[in-house]
DNA sequence: ATTCTTGCAAACGGTTTGCACATAC
DNA sequence: GTATGTGCAAACCGTTTGCAAGAAT
């Protein structure tokens, strides 16, 4: 979403090195709406750039992330959480511990529906997240 | 959410046997409100059923998930997706093929505050889920 | 010149699978 | 008795890491 030279300034100005690698898979992302996984930015790449790893590719990912520049869609939690309340209900996650805790809200139940021509939605959950009350608490 | 009986009415009613790992697996679910993995159930069970098996938790969660007795709170998606969007917009996802598409609609960006004493809210977004248009109609 | 990044291959961790034995019905 | 589930260990797959060689400033 950014233009090459916009690029490059954000690089300078946070003082990380730019190389050609991280504007290949900057520029690979942002010119793509179909939030690829870092495999398949890496098979989009390798013709182009037939030395790129996809170690590479990973560590540029969280890089980006972490300057800000890029967002991971799915929830980062390595492993799969399970809940035995089946009805429509939200959660709150703790991005410091990890517990998810659950939401209970009418409000949040009917929301408006988006504007997804052809997309016939099954359901919805909002997803809050920041820090659980004992985290907020230790900082 | 449901006792004993209503477990194996269930299970009778869907024609899936029931073993004791099974009825186990779901109580101890059941019992918990913090969402836990398959490794923590396991390690919870494997006092009172020394035998139990972290594989066999596993192919039980897929069951009752089968069976619409168990939900799972993160994204089943394997593995991250990345987005060079960084500002506040939303999700659709197809259960079918995997596709996410953006949504953007201020009415999803300002919800009401949840209930969530002493939770430092940061944030929150918007998953919908369903049928693409490509799916819903290849039915 | 120095510091940081790349690419490779091996390690890792959560999840799945193949198969012989055991259990539910 | 038959079909299905269990437990074990190995396989799997996405991701991370250690390290020697290379590139950015």
């Amino acid at each position: 979403m950014k233009n090459r030279d916009e690029v490059r300034t954000l690089f300078k100005a946070k003082k990380v090195p730019l190389t050609h690698q991280r504007l290949a898979v900057y520029e690979e992302l942002a010119g793509r709406r179909d939030h690829p996984s870092a495999e398949s930015l890496y098979e989009a790449l390798k013709k182009p750039y037939p030395s790129l790893s996809l170690a590479t590719v990973y560590k540029t990912l969280q890089t980006l992330h972490e300057m800000g520049m890029v967002a991971r869609v799915d929830s980062p939690a390595a492993q799969a959480r399970y809940d035995a309340i089946v009805s429509t209900h939200h959660h709150a996650v703790c991005s410091a511990c990890g517990a998810i805790s659950d939401l209970f809200d009418p409000r949040l139940d009917a929301l408006p529906a988006p504007k997804a021509p052809g997309f016939r939605i099954a359901g919805h959950s909002v997803h809050f997240h920041g820090l659980c009350a004992k985290c907020a608490k230790a900082r």
